[in-house]
DNA sequence: TTGTAGGCGTTATCAG
DNA sequence: CTGATAACGCCTACAA
């Protein structure tokens, strides 16, 4: 079996005209006016249709010094926050007729080869979502004419357009909050990055401002699997001195402490009180309904439209788009003590 | 600013050689014996790490007639099993030098949309997961040259390996089960596509099989949101005969059916019955833990394996992998009755 | 209104 | 051992 690509050679033979006609028919517009007879535009359509042809990728951008791609970049699946951006990534860059691939980091090592295949033009623009890349490597990036919009709290770099949240200080808010209330032991759950982790910072500074001490086994690093997040809480949840309220980095681990305060006989949020992070529709169903910090809003309508942006007009000054990040009260936290 | 990529006759320049030994350098294997003498050698190298080169995707790609990507197809984020399946074709395609996008389609429009995108070589291999192109569709791939395996019980084509599950037989005798232990009222949540639904065929046999008629009312196309699936469980128990069981496609909906059963003061199993679909880990720490229907085994290695097992060898004879699925019996259904 | 030709950055086949 | 050079398939200025 070989692999038969028709190319714009063969529809011209078969259409009886040039090469330059076929592509004049095909990508229209063209400097002034390039008008073409009905008949021959005709004839050239047909000829497209019959041998199914469909222009070479690879040769268009050659030519085109373009991909028409972009490329949004995850740590990982499995983060409804992510899934929704992707969606409404996609949906604006289709409108500005751009195809949107997902690459996928993970590891350090991962994130590296992706670096790579940016470098090497995989994508005229590229999203980066909370991963461990330098300010230097995005540069760089910038450098070969890449299209750089990065949603990171921590990171910035030169040429580099920004998504920031105020969910720091919303973390900061949270667990004030669970102070005020009378809360003392408050675990928090941690998510390990090279960088600070946001939560962890505010978690110390709460503490700071109410004058208490850090309680270094009530800092949990969050384990991968659901499950073990599960055991590790009902662990947490059983020895002596248990924790009387638990901080999450996200609303999946709050839920998941729901889950295991219940099954430990525990009364949420009167014996236990639970702050996740996101915002996710499920929390709104959870019994009680889960107290949280999320985004205000959930468009990422303008995130795609500042990239296109700066992809048609590489030269503009950079910008940053701040995302209120806010305490959302519902019920797993007492309001009385 | 200027894109500033350098290429492969800059770092000629630079190194004071000619662009044909720069390539032998790097790709470094050539047809028999094309030794380049280390002191040349050192000066190419040197002169790419001085510029930063990396070597031009699209041109390459042209050249080769090969892209080294995989692509992913899926309907949509947010389902489990395919953020497992992700994770694994990324590690088994890594190994052999490949590397893996995906590709969303949600709409029919989309679908087509990314069909086009692999028409023109976005990548050379595709694992289409669950969509609804046609194999017609499919079949158009392979004839230009693109290996494709397909996950999905329905469809099938020339030249097409095919990962299949026995999920249908699993889902049958889950309803079986549930009319066995003397549930008579069960809903069933399926799913809509273009072709049929394995879960409403199944529920239907079953109903057969012990001849029962066919409640339409309890025929119910599953929302998309997870909050509006939970409105309409809860809807749905409140009414005036509300049913005795439920059985979803999806382990997430199965969970979201224990939040309103609870919520609506109903206990599972003696009120209510739940099997799932898809055995995600959660199942195992919801209480009670969830009866689902789901894959004997979660390791996806194997469907990588034989994609890129096509992607060498083109000509060979097409492939099923079958996949058993089996009804896994935890808490959610009474054993009494 | 249509055709010709040159080149995008690589690779690979030839000679030198 | 190294250097020209011809494709790969497409686009477009320019010529006819």
């Amino acid at each position: 079996m070989v692999s038969t690509q028709p190319t714009l050679r063969e529809v011209a033979k078969q259409a009886g005209v040039s090469i330059a006609t076929v592509s004049y028919v095909l990508n229209g517009r063209t400097s002034s006016k390039k008008t073409i007879s009905e008949a021959t535009r005709q004839r050239v359509l047909q000829a497209v249709s019959e041998l199914g042809y469909t222009p070479n990728q690879s040769a268009r951008h050659l030519r085109r010094q373009q991909t028409e791609r972009l490329c949004i970049v995850l740590p990982r699946l499995g983060v409804p926050y992510y899934e929704i951006l992707c969606q409404h990534v996609a949906a604006v860059a289709e409108q500005h007729h751009y195809n949107v691939v997902i690459s996928l980091t993970g590891t350090r090592e991962k994130e590296q080869e992706v670096l790579q295949q940016l470098q090497r033009r995989l994508a005229d623009g590229v999203l980066a979502v909370h991963g461990d890349w330098t300010a230097e490597e995005l540069e760089r990036l910038v450098a070969s004419g890449i299209a750089v919009t990065l949603m990171h709290n921590e990171t910035q770099g030169r040429g580099i357009d920004i998504v920031q949240t105020t969910e720091e200080e919303a973390f900061y808010q949270a667990i004030c909050y669970l102070l005020q209330q009378g809360y003392r032991r408050i675990a928090c759950f941690y998510v390990e990055r090279f960088g600070r982790d946001g939560r962890l910072e505010a978690y110390k500074r709460a503490l700071n401002t109410f004058h208490l001490p850090l309680d270094e086994t009530l800092v949990i690093h969050t384990p991968e699997s659901r499950k073990a997040v599960y055991e590790r809480i009902t662990q947490l949840l059983r020895q002596e001195e248990r924790p009387d309220a638990i901080f999450t980095g996200s609303d999946n681990v709050a839920i998941t402490a729901l889950w295991a305060a219940q099954d430990a006989g525990l009364n949420v949020p009167d014996d236990l009180a639970v702050i996740g992070s996101g915002n996710i529709p499920e929390g709104e169903i959870t019994s009680p309904p889960l107290t949280t910090v999320g985004p205000a809003s959930l468009d990422f309508g303008d995130v795609a439209e500042m990239l296109i942006d700066r992809l048609r007009n590489p030269d503009q000054p950079q910008r940053i788009l701040l995302r209120e990040w806010e305490l959302i009260i519902r019920g797993t936290v007492s309001d009385k003590k």
